[in-house]
DNA sequence: CAAAAAAATTAAAACGATTTGAAAATAGAA
DNA sequence: TTCTATTTTCAAATCGTTTTAATTTTTTTG
């Protein structure tokens, strides 16, 4: 394997000069950087990463805990981030490196990777409200990045979308069309993103000055399934009136939504309209749906270039940045005007 | 963070003789290696791992690449052996490097990850008949190991259990009980372990001078609720006699096909003998079947130590070793003597 | 054309470990 | 004691890169 050395020799060189040609610095010659370059392209140079991390003191490497869940599986939302990470961070030359969490203290296998020392970092997932990772890797002045945020005005390196914005652009879209009677169906609670969901969907119905029932904010949806028996128990009427227009968490969930809503014998948008989150993933597709799902999208494999880079900065240490999206608001045919008074089934 | 160089300081000795003493080198004084050992401890010592691999020339990292399934998640067994391996590997001071195959050219996320000059070898899993990856890591000089082999007598460094034993077992264990019927749900034919279990079967089944049905070896099964379909197939009397005993892939088909036999209004195992492999996965445990379920038995997890031994071994200059195990016959309540013709719900 | 300024290049140190060959300390034998 | 063996230790080279400070070369300026 060719080195700076060799391609020095070859055109009577120092290493230095090469260096600094390859990597393009300013005080190098542009003739002789051009020339390195054709040698360094003919002998097949590749820089020694082992070397430049001595050298450079960092790794090159940071680290990824993988959640699983009770059933020992992971959700496709991983692997939709695990392949854009890689690749993301691959054209930084930044590798992931992986563990998995089968434990009860969530802190305990970054601390493993960690003592490891071949870490510069850790990207980090699915925050909790109060997250203990974060207090943990904050106390060791560890870097890391946080896919979403544990809530409002974090202290720490972030990217992801604005999740009380995600419920108000739905109850906003909503409300304009008439809807008076909106349902949240949410993920898990114990997820910050939820809680952000629910707190953004409480204020946007009191800022439309719409009143939200118990039942009207489920959580702890996750599957089609789950989105199905929800969606029948809120059509049921057995908590209150039933809604004419329901948000949902995924659009998984809104499969399983409009699937009870058609086997009460209602028809979407006309009886009830349907809209979700949509973080594309793979298979997944809401225009797919019949009718074709109105969401507000954000796909989560656009989130891995950003927070590579995040990463990496950081890393260099650049300071901690908080960025925050917003999703993009699609409309489709899930979503309608509300029905009138005398078309509805209900009062 | 201390390096050799300071222990040495401290004690008035080199960091060659330090790095000897910590490394348990023979010619080091049993006196100052103890000191070294005490000096090294107090200051924390621990050794750079990026110097060490530039010395070595080792990058102390192994890749594995995930074969995600066109549901975009992956099964069990692939955690199992990710979480044993970070484990075992890790004594060795080794990491993992974990990249997504999401493409149709098996080989392509390899050659991706050696690339980028970072991998001292691969640690593969789930071979096929003529794996092709197998093909161009030998032609490249690639170090790997693979969890099961492609075939008998192959050429590459591999550990896995006898595959072909298993149905051997078990078709022994039957043909003892006085079964003559036996069938095999199989796992999918494209998979070498498949094809290992369904050889395996029609030699037992010749040995012991019992025929074998087409619809007896069925393939193809991964999931609960397909061992369920193809054990009332099996049962349907459609394609012949059923079987009085049914060899199962994993425990998650015999849970279907027990389901289907009790349905059917049969009993496990007066009616029908069932027996299956089991990869001591945590959440399928046999024994919480109903009736207990007789197996074939190796646990995944076993199978990462002695992988990552062979991998650092075979990284380290060791010829390619070839280990293949044999699994244990457990015999529990769902095997039993092969009804009588009398008792029989079949002629 | 000489002096000063700017540009280009280089030698050498550094990163932190391992390892080779030589030197020092110790032990044993004569 | 003196000479030789044997342990034990060390200085220095090495791995391949980056980076600092110094040096050389080229260009500009008065």
């Amino acid at each position: 394997m060719a080195t700076l050395k060799d391609i020095g020799v070859e055109l009577g060189l120092s290493p230095a000069t090469v260096s600094r040609a390859l990597n393009g610095f300013p005080e190098v010659n542009v003739k002789t950087r051009d020339k390195v370059r054709e040698v360094a392209d003919r002998l097949g140079y590749r820089p020694n990463r082992v070397a430049q991390r001595l050298v450079t003191g960092r790794s090159g490497m940071v680290g990824m805990i993988i959640k699983i869940r009770a059933d020992m599986s992971a959700d496709q939302t991983f692997f939709e981030m695990l392949t854009g990470l890689t690749a993301a961070l691959g054209a930084h030359d930044v590798d992931l490196v992986l563990a998995v969490d089968q434990d009860d203290d969530p802190v305990l296998p970054y601390r493993k990777l960690m003592e490891r020392d071949i870490l510069d970092g850790f990207i980090l997932n699915a925050p909790v409200p109060d997250d203990p990772r974060v207090a943990y890797l904050r106390e060791k002045g560890i870097p890391f990045v946080m896919h979403g945020q544990t809530g409002p005005d974090v202290p720490y390196a972030c990217y992801g979308i604005d999740n009380a914005a995600v419920s108000q652009d739905a109850v906003q879209l909503l409300s304009s069309l008439g809807h008076k009677r909106i349902a949240l169906v949410n993920g898990q609670l114990r997820y910050a993103y939820a809680v952000d969901r629910l707190g953004g969907f409480q204020a946007a119905m009191a800022a439309e000055g719409l009143p939200v029932p118990a039942a009207f904010a489920a959580s702890d949806a996750e599957t089609e399934m789950q989105g199905y028996t929800i969606g029948l128990a809120m059509l049921s009427g057995r908590d209150g009136v039933p809604p004419t227009a329901i948000v949902c968490a995924s659009t998984l969930i809104a499969a399983g939504v409009i699937r009870a809503v058609k086997d009460r014998g209602l028809r979407v948008p006309q009886d009830i309209s349907v809209m979700a989150h949509d973080d594309a993933l793979p298979l997944m597709d809401p225009v797919g749906l019949e009718p074709a799902l109105t969401v507000t999208r954000a796909p989560l494999r656009d989130a891995c270039v950003p927070l590579a880079a995040l990463m990496v900065a950081h890393i260099k240490g650049a300071p901690a940045e908080q960025q925050v999206e917003r999703a993009a608001l699609i409309v489709r045919a899930s979503t309608g005007p509300a029905p009138k008074g005398g078309e509805s089934p209900w009062p």
